[in-house]
DNA sequence: GCATCGCTAAACATAC
DNA sequence: AGTATGTTTAGCGATG
């Protein structure tokens, strides 16, 4: 975290100076000088209209003005989160503050990096949006304040036009320059809206759906920026004599604050280091920060537990006025808390996107269910959100569970986190834990690609637990993998890439994935020269068969071992000699054997035609080739010589289930030989085993 | 009530 | 010794 925010800082530390060299916003700042040097009049010709017609024109430019700035204010709020209470009892006038810095942290760190990595844009891209939108924002304030002092102004000469009756040509002038600033500020609105328009298509931003845009007013004459500042600098000193008066309102001085951008002075535009708006930096009220204080004392949301909250930070306060003392020291205003803002700031813009989206998907979802529910085959639980999310092909219920905190069967989804209308209550969601998917009794039903393809972003994002079994996750994961083969290790990373919930409690669910690959037949174990790794045999899986536990291991010796080396002659080179097999096979087994080896050993729809698959064609044909003889072509890979890639020196045994291993049919690597072999499972139910035990 | 399934936790073994 | 990997078992809750 801090090495993320140092690196956050120098980078934007230095895209901050790139930004206002660079920036045409900021360009008008040296230019204003310039166009101040050239004593350069507005382009602004009124020749002699009459003073009531100026007067028109300025009531109309400014009640122009003042509706955008409120359509934009209202803009900033909407699309920022809701402000805290005391922002509530801010003026109206005021600028909205993001709660951004001031919410408690309730993203964890994962989050945080999950959605750094989900940028769409890079980070040097999302750097210069965002220098450009601060600039943008932070012109707007200006010119929000500028616009204040004109329209007092304006009062000022409206009530002294009504005094003298007549207009003074000086007067005249400045209400001209009035009003040609005010265009030039429906000019910077709409640069803004241009802005925010194109963050919105970047998906960096995202705007209600209802709310209004700004209008994109053409202007009916336009300024180059020389103009604009030429005028600024001269409506501003004109009047600085009035506002000296008994305004509390510093004098705008653009020059100061556009120069000491990338270190903004805070004696011309002093910023609130507490609070960062969305793109803006409020103006330092210190009424309402005290105001503040006293509503809440000693309580800050940058503070907790005796902790700066600040992003990063972390550093101990031992009362509220250390770490108001700290706060002010640092964290104030500089290029690395503004750097940090622009980073919470896109943490929170990617939040409220995400939430957007996942809002949107959950609606679709509820509608979807909604619909399905009303067949006649749906759930009678209108809160079943898994069998028809992604499993459709899984036959099997769901029923809510309650467990809150402690993540329990895979197989279960997880409570929807976004609120939602439709038949998911407020109550049922935090209350409907995992829910078990349970798959046919007789098979297991593979989870298709899609299945999780369909979901694959939501569960890459959001922790919430897969509706799949371990098993049928290890299982696609090897399937996924080009070689049809994984190391634990590897499987390890598949879970945490594909699910955000398989990102914590590493402890519980990998020991799930190794319990899974030991207990399910259909996982098969293959060791090379260079580790070992696991592939999946499919027709197994199928059969969803385990291991057969409670069972004492055996030890049985196989006299036709030679008969299987026979058709498959790197069980001789790989195999230790020690190992065989214990029952005979019969002999229609193993004509059955002989002429479909090729087949069965790719049956497993695994690259390799490893000893595995070799272990598990026998398997297929001992325990299956009865019930269904052509079971294996359609997982036939034509291409693939079974001999393909021989690595394999060490296969995980599979125990004959006794309801299909018709007489003492087994097949068992031995033990005692080999520290590879020495858990041999053996079939149960097989008396001379168990005499042998 | 019972059997089964899926999961979790734990103990244990082995290899590195 | 510590860690990763693999195996096995017990127990629990859900399910049929």
């Amino acid at each position: 975290m801090m090495q993320e925010s140092g690196t956050e800082t120098k980078s934007n530390g230095s895209a901050i100076q790139n930004g206002s060299s660079g920036s045409n916003h900021l360009l008008e700042c040296g230019s204003l000088r310039e166009g101040r040097s050239n004593g350069e009049t507005p382009a602004v010709d009124i020749g002699a209209a009459d003073l009531a017609h100026v007067q028109q024109q300025q009531q109309q430019a400014l009640q122009v003005a003042r509706q955008l700035l409120l359509q934009q204010q209202q803009q900033q709020q909407v699309s920022g989160l809701k402000s805290p209470k005391r922002n509530d009892k801010q003026p109206a006038l005021q600028v909205p503050v993001s709660v951004a810095m001031m919410t408690p942290q309730v993203i964890t760190p994962q989050q945080m990096q999950q959605i750094l990595q989900q940028q769409v844009l890079s980070p040097q891209q999302l750097q210069v949006l965002l220098q450009q939108q601060q600039a943008l924002m932070l012109q707007q304030q200006q010119l929000q304040e500028f616009y204040k002092k004109q329209q007092e102004q304006l009062q000022l000469q409206l009530l002294q036009q009504q005094h003298a009756g007549k207009q003074p040509k000086e007067q005249q002038q400045v209400a001209t320059q009035q009003l040609a600033f005010q265009q030039q500020l429906l000019q910077m609105q709409q640069l803004q809206q241009q802005h925010l328009l194109s963050l919105q298509r970047q998906g960096l931003l995202t705007i209600q759906p209802g709310q209004p845009a700004l209008p994109l007013q053409p202007l009916a004459q336009g300024m180059i920026p020389t103009e604009l500042q030429q005028l600024w600098k001269e409506v501003t000193s004109a009047h600085t004599a009035e506002e000296t008066t008994g305004n509390n309102h510093s004098s705008l001085d653009l020059t100061t604050t556009c120069v000491s951008s990338s270190a903004p002075s805070k004696t011309s535009l002093i910023m609130n280091p507490h609070a960062s708006t969305n793109g803006q930096l409020s103006v330092h009220t210190p009424k309402r920060e005290s105001l503040s204080h006293e509503e809440h004392p000693h309580s800050h949301p940058l503070y907790g537990h005796g902790v700066c909250k600040w992003p990063g930070c972390e550093a101990v306060c031992e009362d509220f006025q250390s770490f108001l003392k700290h706060l002010n020291s640092e964290h104030a205003l500089d290029d690395r808390s503004t750097a940090q803002c622009r980073v919470q700031m896109q943490v929170v813009q990617q939040l409220e996107l995400q939430l957007a989206k996942d809002k949107e998907r959950l609606q679709a979802m509820m509608t979807h269910l909604h619909v399905k529910s009303t067949e006649p085959k749906a759930a009678p639980q209108p809160l079943n959100l898994v069998s028809s999310v992604t499993l459709s092909k899984s036959a099997s219920e769901a029923s809510p569970q309650s467990l809150p905190h402690t993540p329990t069967t895979p197989t279960a989804p997880l409570t929807p986190v976004t609120q939602g209308p439709s038949v998911i209550t407020t109550t049922s969601m935090h209350t409907v834990g995992p829910i078990r998917r349970r798959y046919s009794d007789k098979y297991n039903v593979p989870i298709s690609s899609a299945d999780i393809a369909q979901n694959q972003e939501f569960y890459k994002n959001a922790e919430v637990r897969p509706p799949f079994t371990y098993a049928s996750l290890i299982r696609q994961a090897i399937l996924e993998s080009p070689e049809k083969q994984l190391t634990l290790n590897e499987i390890y990373n598949w879970f945490t890439r594909m699910f955000a919930y398989f990102r914590r409690n590493a402890a519980t669910w990998k020991g799930a994935i190794r319990t899974n690959l030991s207990l399910h037949k259909c996982f098969i174990r293959v060791e090379d020269e260079f580790g070992s790794f696991w592939t999946v045999d499919d027709e197994e899986f199928k059969r969803g068969r385990h291991i057969q536990r409670g069972r004492p291991r055996k030890y049985c010796p196989d006299e036709n071992f030679d008969e299987l080396v026979a058709h498959n002659p790197s069980l001789i080179k790989n195999m230790q000699s020690s190992h065989a097999y214990c029952t005979p096979l019969n002999a229609a087994l193993q004509a059955s054997m002989a002429e479909n080896s090729i087949p069965l050993y790719t049956t497993a729809s695994m690259g390799n035609p490893t000893l595995g698959n070799l272990a598990s064609a026998i398997r297929e044909e001992l325990n299956g080739a009865m019930e269904h003889t052509n079971s294996n072509e359609s997982d036939s890979s034509p291409g693939r010589s079974p001999m393909q890639a021989v690595h394999p020196v060490h296969v995980k045994e599979e125990p004959l289930d006794p309801e299909e291993a018709e007489g003492p049919l087994s097949l068992v690597t031995t033990a005692n030989h080999s520290p590879d072999f020495d858990h041999d499972r053996d079939y149960e139910d097989e008396p001379v085993n168990e005499d042998m035990e």
